[in-house]
DNA sequence: CCCGGACTCCACCCATGGGTCCAGGTGCGA
DNA sequence: TCGCACCTGGACCCATGGGTGGAGTCCGGG
């Protein structure tokens, strides 16, 4: 994951956040340590992106919520156009929309601001190397969210199914109406129906709108 | 999240791992660091508790599979009976399964068997610190599961829609028809075509297939 | 070799759904 | 008081859906 060889050279680190009381602390506490550089601090996302055009930078510590553009919508902006930069959140607040937004977003990190010193320096190292670090706390909200999927709750269809069914079945759970369905599967709109009836009978399917409830419930759709 | 002195004593890590052809370099290769202290290895679950029932322990570098107690079951143990033990998990595997279920027993880390030295200590550190570290793909796959609930998703309807036309969709994503629709109701089933074709203008609904899918999406039903 | 299952298709029927146009009643805020 | 949004309802039309019965092909197994 990490080349043999590191600490080369020191990480560039660009700081944002709109409260100079919290942003010009963090930049000084963070260029104490050798190995890192703050080449810049931003008080909104525009600076931020502006900052990381100007100059090669390795990881940007970001706040969330900032004036003009907030830093979810600067990570998306930043990971899209700049890949090579390594986000990592820092903010007060833990929760499952912020924490989500975020990651999907493309950040590589999330700490909540409780964080010390060592925490975050360690969280800045990691998401240069490609690895994620995550809150404890946060850790535990995604997880929990992530387990809330019924990732396998299959409605189980009744397994005489046969696979033409499912495939029917499957496009009528995306809301194709029986001509385009024929289309798609090259067969005749009479086709369709028969498989349609055949699977109705099978899986006691009253209508359309039940189906596409049983198609999306198994996972069809 | 940790306090501002660390350092003080070395970190005492346990390694586990079926493999001696693993589990000894591994452990050799984490003694060079001066701040991590391998106290002991284990082989599989049962000699990871043992370890840590005999000696302070901060955290155990776990692997997945291993003879008579896998890590996944022996994090388990250990976070219920040692809840100040940090259990960072390096295998080869990523599975869903595999990353959901050792993150559910406890662990505080995730790192796939391509990592670097590096970050691997690093993982070390930060779990010992209470933060967690993932893998890059660990992290986007956990956070794949995570987006996949429909805890947030709502599909974002329109907002000009009639409570009435609310009440109508939920019961079209229930999968009843009309006539069902404008019982449950008390209205006639003219007045639900109408409630109906008014909803689909709004909503860029086509058919009522997609209304159920809509309604779905929407948490409605 | 024949049987049965799966897939394909047709014809026919009628219930339901979906669209259009219109219109009365109610309640609320300008 | 007027307008407006909302809920309510009716009439009409035609497309789609759903059900029945029948029939042909292909293919694998008994």
């Amino acid at each position: 994951m990490s080349e043999p060889t590191e600490n080369q050279q020191p990480l560039r680190v660009v700081v944002a956040d709109d409260q100079a009381a919290v942003r010009e602390p963090l930049a000084a506490m963070l260029g104490l340590s050798p190995d890192i550089d703050v080449v810049a601090a931003a008080a909104d996302g525009h600076e931020v992106l502006t900052a990381v055009a100007a100059r090669p930078v390795d990881v940007v510590l970001m706040d969330l919520r900032m004036p003009r553009m907030d830093g979810t919508e600067a990570t998306r902006r930043l990971t899209e156009e700049h890949p090579e930069v390594a986000v990592v959140v820092l903010t007060t607040f833990a929760d499952d929309d912020s924490i989500l937004s975020a990651l999907s977003a493309g950040a590589r990190g999330y700490l909540t601001k409780n964080s010390g010193r060592q925490d975050i320096i360690r969280a800045i190292r990691a998401a240069a190397a490609g690895q994620s670090v995550l809150d404890r706390e946060v850790q535990n909200r995604l997880l929990a969210t992530a387990r809330a999927t019924p990732s396998a709750p299959k409605d189980p269809l009744p397994r005489d199914i046969t696979p033409r069914e499912r495939e029917v079945l499957t496009l009528i759970g995306q809301g194709l109406p029986n001509r385009a369905i024929a289309e798609r599967l090259f067969i005749s709109e009479a086709t369709v129906k028969t498989h349609i009836n055949n699977l109705f009978a099978k899986a006691a399917i009253r209508d359309r709108a039940d189906a596409v409830r049983r198609a999306i419930a198994a996972g069809l759709a």
